[in-house]
DNA sequence: CTGCTACTATAACGACGTTATCGAGAACAT
DNA sequence: ATGTTCTCGATAACGTCGTTATAGTAGCAG
């Protein structure tokens, strides 16, 4: 495993790396996981087997890289998501994104939050690949954009004073659960996910959080707007239902 | 792949199946998924790996074999709950009984609920191993669990009128993202993970749904030593902070 | 040209899933 | 008792995979 970035300033970032990752990405997306091989990887890109260990150091940190451009595609969709002066339909609307990014590619969505693939199974996070707190910039600067919505929140006093990073955690765990059952397809009774258990259950939590219950309705209705008015137009319509 | 039970009647629940998954299990909970290997399961168990392909067919059976085997502990773990007057008790000691199932094994955990070891994989579940609405008899023993208590919840006139399966989905996605959140170390900033988001989010979620909120936090409060009065003396304490 | 660096292709090694083949033991009929 | 059949599991092999060893190409410095 060598350098990972170019020697000199980056002014193409079409690399050897670049293409592995894309290629696996590609993979993931349309034969599954279990398509994810050396071999296979190499030869999608037009190189040896050889490319994948010279830069990554072999499958395992591959996939990690994987999985970090997975929070990046996040990070990208949360940028796209304007701050509004009602944080709640902001935050539904990442909600919607980030459904959006596990729709389109599902086991690349389960290789962020899975943790077959992480941990134990891989080695054990030793150095600098966890830099500070816990998790990789990538994942980081997702997260800043729940977090900061939920402290716009709390701070705006529409909800009861509490504190940020338990909004953000409760907000996050309940998107998180519904897309990876709906993902598994434990919603198949449920002819629109979205509109008979996401959109109704984030206005409950923000009902319990505090929040009035026909404004937290209109502000996520609000947010549903505003996801249709970024995603619209945009390079492909996603999974359309 | 020939007959899974005894040719006679079933005195002795521990043939070689049963001994096959029960080893596949604990390197599960002791060395991860990336353990689970024909010879390493065959030698666990004083086979050879022709037992796998007799009894199962191949280890992606065995493998689902196994996760189900998990949504029968968690129906087993549901029955230990009384039902009680109070149906937001009952859910929420289901919920405490889930988190603990999960952190016993969060490999299985992850096996039960993950896409990537389901579906493209293995083969596209083709016959009878989902068979009327799509999930396997195990699942549906435990799931009745949560659906009843619902239902329950619901004819109560505690909360508002609404659909019993939606308030079983939300109630399953909240308590499966927090737990998914925690097993993947996103809750590593709270101290007591359950005091700080998986309760609150459980009382805002039913004041949300429409009960009053110093009564949902008693329920959860109730609930919290329902959970405490079934598994104190039990075989094992678990998974202890 | 020589030496060095960065990278890649080819080929091989060990481990794994799977399968072919064969033998042990039971059940049953004769 | 003997032969037949069947179930089940052991041994050994085959093909694939991750990984590594080896050797090669291209570029640059001297």
């Amino acid at each position: 495993m060598r350098n990972m970035g170019r020697t000199s300033g980056d002014p193409t970032p079409d690399g050897v790396p670049e293409r592995l990752v894309q290629a696996t990405i590609r993979l993931l997306a349309e034969q599954g996981p279990s398509a994810i091989k050396a071999r296979t990887v190499a030869s999608a890109s037009g190189l040896s087997t050889m490319a994948v260990y010279h830069h990554f150091g072999g499958i395992a940190e591959l996939i990690r890289a994987v999985a970090d451009r997975g929070f990046t595609e996040l990070d990208r969709a949360f940028s796209q998501v304007p701050v509004t002066e009602d944080p709640i339909a902001d935050l539904f609307a990442m909600a919607l994104m980030t459904r959006r990014v596990a729709r389109e590619n599902p086991h690349l969505y389960d290789l962020m939050f899975g943790l077959s693939t992480r941990r134990a199974t891989y080695r054990p996070l030793s150095d600098s690949d966890v830099r500070s707190s816990g998790r990789s910039p990538a994942f980081r600067g997702a997260y800043v954009h729940l977090a900061e919505a939920c402290a716009r929140l709390v701070s705006s006093g529409r909800i009861g004073q509490q504190e940020p990073e338990a909004v953000a955690a409760q907000s996050w765990s309940y998107v998180h659960g519904c897309i990876t059952l709906e993902l598994a397809d434990y919603f198949a009774e449920f002819a629109d996910p979205v509109a008979q258990v996401l959109l109704p259950m984030g206005v409950n939590l923000a009902v319990g959080l505090g929040d009035d219950r026909e404004r937290a309705q209109a502000s996520h209705e609000a947010g549903a707007r505003l996801y249709d008015s970024v995603t619209r137009g945009s390079e492909d319509q996603a999974v359309a239902e």
